[in-house]
DNA sequence: TTATTCTGTGAATAAAACTTCACAAAACCC
DNA sequence: GGGTTTTGTGAAGTTTTATTCACAGAATAA
């Protein structure tokens, strides 16, 4: 079940969000103050945190970057009675997912909470299947420069490919070509001449902004 | 030299802004609308963008989207002279660098354009180091697995990094962490806990920008 | 203290990625 | 046709990568 933290020094209001969230079908757990909040983070498996920007002792401002330290991507809501554009920019600036001013409609927390949810799912789906391949596919440098020169000739002969890169094995060649063409970057037209396709010129512009991040 | 874009609708305004900042030693590029703005950004090496929220035509808010879309980790800077909460959270949600309202004294705009080059300058502090190694690196899954999870817990101790990934046999989790850290992504503290390394973080975001464009 | 868990190393083994070799059909030139 | 280049297949061998096994010091709990 997906367990949510209400962090404020309001009781009653702690209670009713609790309650509002409760019934929506999360777990809550509730914390009065920003050091009991980050210890039960160490303890429980928080999905969301709900935090009130303004609490005596530890601040949600400070308490926000403390929980970035200990858990960089906790999806963070931010809830204050203090509207300011100037407070709202600061606590996005560390990193908090959403913003809502006190007081609030049920929906409206709700709605947020559903939305920042939904973002962090989505950010966690890292497991694909076709990364996999692209990736262990451009690991091997031979096959990336068969990648460029073919993109820069437009279409290449076989034997022209191997000359262009001086390979003397020509089966060497033609094992890196099925793997890329397994991989769908490339393609054979009917007269046999090699080309890329869509992906394969969308993917060695990937691996120029790779390699430019990676180097500037 | 630091090369700045402003981009506003209100003449005047761009030049006064304009000559704020020659004076202060940043080369400055104007453009008056969106599209304009779109377009030099494809021409000219822009380190900065200073962005007004509201323009006719393509809006500051759908405009920071497309800026995205070319140049995901581009500072920006966004201005208005209509100061809400919404607008605020709105333009940080879309990965804006900062947010300042109109009218802003000259110090304030220094401080904020100063600051955001400096983060910007941080992000891109990273190691040369070479696309093999990173590659070859990243097409493992289980690695990929490793370095997401690290990065989502902040910080994690082996056992409970075995233990997450459902990873029976230890050494073989320590194998994969012996390349990580030897690529540079990862590091241990003084309590042996792993942690991700400022490149190691960095490349996670280049995974997932090019998980982006595989998907879409 | 002793027992147990945590963290790690190095060697043996297995799997995969890559290279080389032997061979051959198709196309091309004479 | 006859020789040559092009384009390819499949198997054997090599290298790299990944997994498993045996063992051990350090930290922690009992």
């Amino acid at each position: 079940m997906t367990e949510i933290m209400v962090v404020d020094d309001d009781h009653d209001l702690r209670e009713s969000m609790a309650e509002v969230l409760g019934k929506a079908g999360f777990s809550v757990t509730q914390a009065s103050r920003g050091e009991d909040a980050l210890e039960l983070l160490g303890k429980k498996n928080i999905d969301l945190i709900l935090l009130d920007l303004v609490m005596p002792g530890l601040g949600g401002l400070e308490l926000l970057g403390r929980i970035r330290d200990k858990a960089p991507r906790m999806p963070v809501i931010m809830i204050t009675a203090f509207a300011s554009v100037e407070n709202a920019v600061a606590a996005m600036r560390q990193g908090a997912s959403d913003y809502i001013t006190k007081p609030f409609r049920i929906d409206g927390l709700l709605a947020s909470v559903g939305r920042v949810l939904e973002e962090a799912r989505f950010e966690s789906c890292r497991t694909s299947l076709d990364l996999d391949t692209v990736l262990s596919c451009l690991s091997n440098p031979l096959r990336r420069e068969i990648l460029a020169q073919i993109e820069q000739e437009g279409t290449l002969r076989f034997m022209d490919l191997c000359r262009k890169l001086e390979l003397e094995d020509h089966t060497k060649m033609n094992f890196h070509l099925k793997i890329l063409k397994e991989a769908g970057f490339l393609q054979q037209d009917e007269n046999k001449l090699y080309l890329l396709t869509s992906l394969g010129t969308q993917i060695l512009g990937c691996v120029r902004f790779l390699m430019k991040k990676l180097t500037n």
